[in-house]
RNA sequence: UGGGGCGUCGUCAAGCGGUAAGACACAGGACUUUGGUUCCUGCAUUCGGAGGUUCGAAUCCUCCCGCCCCAG
């Protein structure tokens, strides 16, 4: 009779950190299950996962989520770049497929908790769940999982998030894992460049169009808005004294405006969609955070102003580089992460 | 075919007799559970062409070719 609430169900990808996660619970004492999902694309590590739990020794499942993430995730990610905006499937993956197929399955197989690889922590408080950065700052993975709620903290377990990357890797090799060493960039991308891909995908690209600078000067050509992002600086192929950067681009007229670095800086910006991890809306007025405006980046202290209909006004106190709109822009106190939004633009005039 | 100027890496550009800087671009790598950024490495045996002077020239001379400007 397995214990319900010491049984969990944990995602495996057939990478070092799902895998010594599972060994962390079952060294814990948890009753532990492993669940590959196959998402329909051929890069993943589904092997490797297998092998991962026929060496620790757990039950494997294996779902095909393929029809799904192709929706939720695939048409979401192409339909963003086909909009000029820069799309983080990992996030939305995370919430839409990642964690919800987790916890059905989960539930479906009688398991009491979910687990992940994750680096970040969840604490209990009074009752509520927070979700902390993982011990492990360089690491920290808590950005991508800004969109979780008090649902999916309830039952999560994140075994690294209080274990630093060098240990993770140094478990690893007293459990004598397959090392399938590789930083994957998109999961569901082979060769790691989105443009062929999105070339490959049915739909109707953009043109072909100029590449101006801020007084509207042509300063060379581009493939289609779909290939470049904001911030980007390489493949422009414009020759000059210093290096251009995009700074905005325009889909309705195919044009992509670029500048020097120093035309890179918003010192704001606005966020919709906003949600919060403990499930209240900060409705009362400005607050003080520390946001992150992409993965890794170190933070910036801001003002967070609400504004109606789950949108927000951030003002950083220092302006930053290359706010993409389509990113992710997530808040934190100190380790707490608060919530977060997906920012429309960066704000540029005073 | 009167005068003047210029031709050095894909682009811009140092060098002015002592044996080809640098920047941008590009390529590869590192970093990285998103894109971008960043970092590292590579990138003209050769200076429009042909001769000549010199121990030695991209640097001086001659001619040729090609641009640009001012006069015609």
């Amino acid at each position: 009779m397995k214990d319900f609430r010491k049984s969990v169900l944990i995602g495996i990808s057939g990478g070092v950190d799902s895998a010594v996660a599972a060994a962390i619970l079952q060294e814990r004492g948890y009753h532990v299950e492993g669940l590959y999902l196959r998402n329909g694309f051929p890069v993943g590590g589904e092997e490797a996962a297998a092998t991962v739990a026929d060496r620790l020794g757990f039950p494997f499942h294996v779902l095909d989520i393929t029809e799904s993430f192709r929706t939720d995730i695939v048409d979401y990610f192409a339909g963003e770049y086909l909009a000029g905006r820069t799309p983080n499937p990992c996030i939305v993956c995370n919430k839409r497929i990642k964690f919800r197929y987790l916890r059905k399955e989960a539930r479906a197989r009688g398991l009491g908790c979910i687990a992940t690889g994750h680096y970040a922590r969840v604490k209990e408080r009074n009752g509520s769940f927070q979700l902390l950065k993982g011990i492990d700052t360089t690491k920290d993975q808590s950005y991508f999982l800004f969109q979780l709620g008090q649902e999916e903290l309830a039952q999560l377990i994140l075994p690294n998030g209080d274990r630093t990357k060098g240990e993770i890797r140094k478990l690893a090799q007293d459990l004598s894992l397959p090392p399938r060493a590789e930083s994957q960039e998109i999961c569901f991308i082979p060769d790691d460049n989105y443009r062929t891909f999105l070339e490959d995908y049915p739909v109707a690209l953009p043109s072909p169009g100029n590449i101006i600078d801020r007084e509207g000067t042509i300063v060379g050509k581009h493939r289609g808005t779909h290939t470049v992002t904001i911030g980007q600086r390489k493949g422009l192929n414009i020759a000059s004294s210093r290096p251009y950067y995009v700074i905005e681009i325009n889909t309705g007229k195919d044009e992509v405006i670029v500048g020097r670095d120093e035309d890179q800086f918003s010192h704001g910006l606005r966020a919709h969609h906003c949600s919060w991890i403990s499930g209240d809306f900060p409705s009362h007025g400005t607050f003080q955070a520390r946001v992150c405006i992409r993965y890794r980046h170190r933070g910036v202290d801001a003002e967070i102003t609400p504004l109606p209909r789950g949108r927000v006004r951030v003002d950083f106190t220092t302006p930053q580089k290359a706010v993409a709109s389509g990113q992710a822009a997530v808040f934190f106190r100190d380790d707490l992460l608060l919530g977060g939004g997906w920012i429309e633009g960066g704000l540029h005039d005073a």
